[in-house]
DNA sequence: GCACCCCTCGCAAGCGCTTACATGGAGCTT
DNA sequence: AAGCTCCATGTAAGCGCTTGCGAGGGGTGC
């Protein structure tokens, strides 16, 4: 049993196997251990071999938290995201996790649902002190914040916003969001309703924000103008968006067609205007922002976004500048596309 | 400047502080510090206070890995989810996280895809090794491997599948089943499918086993035979589920009603039933289980499970066990419940 | 055959915190 | 007033690993 300086014998189920196991039984220091096991040069070949062998029969892994403190890297990254649970950030986390867990990190979850949280995330001291990197997925970050996260140190990468001090990941919202209206324009609506959410920040990157000026544009290109009766922000969710829905619909003169920001909106959309006795498309055309996988289900007419991509890039773009290379582009901007379902149909063919 | 020890002078930017530098400006020792700020015994309130005062003035916080190596605790719990993504996984996710982080625990995910990764989540020197429990939800394990972890002092909760070693929180899937499928049964159907998924394993606990055992009993209970032919196993997915409802739906005499043991592959049965051209509910009925948050949106009659619940329930007994406290029932069994919407109706509507 | 290199490897000092044990003074007991 | 007990602190040895520095040994060049 091996002695301890302090004269304690340790539990010897719970004993695990250390460096130094493995250099007493290679018949080499624990320095020359730690650097074959990790292929830092320096270690004849021989050597290396025969350390790697004795560390495989003896079960031996690096003890986490102490080569952490030793080394000041974790192997492992934090990723904040507003709420668990949502379709989209379980994409993203997923899309991250998958690189991230093939590269050897593993992966720190916090969320940030309210304020106090929010900063415990960014506080250089707290979350961040526990991992190599960050990724943060709808953070709503200042520039200044982030370049104070930078300057200590810390990497980071942002999905679906931008700063300056970060590398990103994102869609051109505004574009996207364009050519969902301009989908309902093409076939022939002109009174077009948006289901939005409120802009929870002054942040310029604030996606309901810019998904709303998309379909301004749309409106514009088309010489309509823009009236505000017809927007109605709501909840970001299916119920958000059925009571959206059903202000909408209450209006003296109700849309023809609805482009609600997101596909869940768009889901509450459609069960409230089927709750309410419209058929979909024959009576009101929805089109959606997401491509939820149960959008194909519903037929919903939808923008699609490659929300697992936006983990799997922000994850390898992280990756890389945290071991010092910084081939990714800061900046990636994936593309959207319409995806044409059977809620969105002419208005000619209205009954 | 700090000295230290080996000459370098640390980057001032990235330099954090550390118990040292609270432990001067408040003047006592570390181990002072260290027991004023955790609360322990035997500090004297004054001083107690001060160095609260210089800490937070300072900022300080202790270094995660630093306190973990020598505490041996690591004030983070890991999660074993089979993938990331899914809905249900999301849910279970979100529930644990939320009374993790409210107990000041760090919450490390994990999915274990393929055998390796399993291997890699189950063996007590990795994944197990940096935290101080886990979660671990519809992993398939032996009895011996949960012992096994056990024995090497390791905490951890199971969901979804059950063990001697370790408390679980589960539901009663067959009697579940068996409810799903006696709806069916009570609406007047008697030529009634299952869409369930290949047992991956042969262990007890064996999810879509269960619920298909439960449809089996319930079929019995109305005098009325197994018949293989109406059994159609699918991938755990949308498309698993539309898939097997074709299949289903292909034979020479197809169900009236078919219970598909997931609401997502309901959604896929549903969609699959309608895009061959049948009426839901008038043609075919369709039962799912789980009660996902679109089931709603699709009028799917389905078993509610409390998803978010499992994985709070779960988080709050590892951590009881954690610290010592052992309240809480060691095989929590939740309740399900039939939540009747628009999929299903009596035979006799049928037209 | 000698000086010089380069390579492999060991030594030992940390990383920042926890904690067993030692210390010393204040307050009590008798 | 001597002897104890108890509590607040300090001292220092770890936790298990990484890494700068130095030492020794075999090769190479002239």
């Amino acid at each position: 049993m091996r002695k301890r300086p302090d004269g304690t014998t340790p539990d010897p189920g719970a004993r695990r196997v250390t460096i130094e196991d493995v250099a007493d039984a290679a018949g080499v220091s624990v320095a020359t251990v730690s650097r074959a096991l990790r292929d830092l040069p320096n270690v004849a070949p021989s050597t290396r071999e025969r350390v790697r062998t004795v560390a495989d029969g003896l079960g031996y892994r690096a003890h986490p938290h102490a080569s952490r403190l030793a080394a000041g890297r974790t192997m492992s990254i934090g990723m904040a995201v507003p709420l668990l649970g949502t379709w989209f950030h379980s994409q993203v986390i997923a899309g991250a996790e998958a690189v991230l867990t093939e590269r050897g990190y593993d992966l720190l979850l916090g969320a940030f649902e309210n304020e106090p949280r929010r900063q415990r995330l960014l506080s250089g001291d707290d979350f961040p002190a526990r991992v190599d990197g960050l990724i943060f997925v709808d953070l709503p970050i200042t520039d200044d914040e982030a370049l104070e996260l930078a300057a200590s140190g810390r990497h980071a990468v942002t999905i679906g916003c931008q700063t300056t001090a970060f590398p990103s990941v994102t869609i051109d919202n505004e574009s996207g969001a364009a050519m969902a209206a301009r989908h309902l324009l093409h076939l022939g609506h002109r009174e077009i309703g948006l289901i939005w959410a409120p802009s929870e920040t002054s942040l310029p990157f604030d996606v309901p924000g810019l998904r709303r000026a998309g379909y301004h544009r749309a409106l514009r290109e088309f010489g309509l103008h823009i009236r505000p009766e017809r927007e109605v922000a709501g909840d970001f969710s299916i119920d958000g968006g059925a009571e959206a829905m059903s202000e909408l619909l209450a209006a003296g003169s109700p849309p023809t067609g609805v482009f609600a920001i997101s596909d869940e909106m768009g889901f509450g959309a459609l069960r409230m205007a089927r709750d309410l006795g419209l058929r979909v498309p024959e009576d009101i055309s929805i089109v959606g922002f997401d491509d939820h996988e149960v959008s194909e289900v519903l037929g919903l007419t939808t923008m699609r976004q490659p929300v697992v991509e936006f983990g799997a890039i922000a994850a390898r773009a992280l990756i890389a500048r945290i071991e010092g290379r910084a081939e990714q582009a800061d900046h990636v901007v994936c593309p959207t596309r319409l995806v044409v379902r059977s809620t969105s149909a002419r208005l000619d063919d209205l009954a």
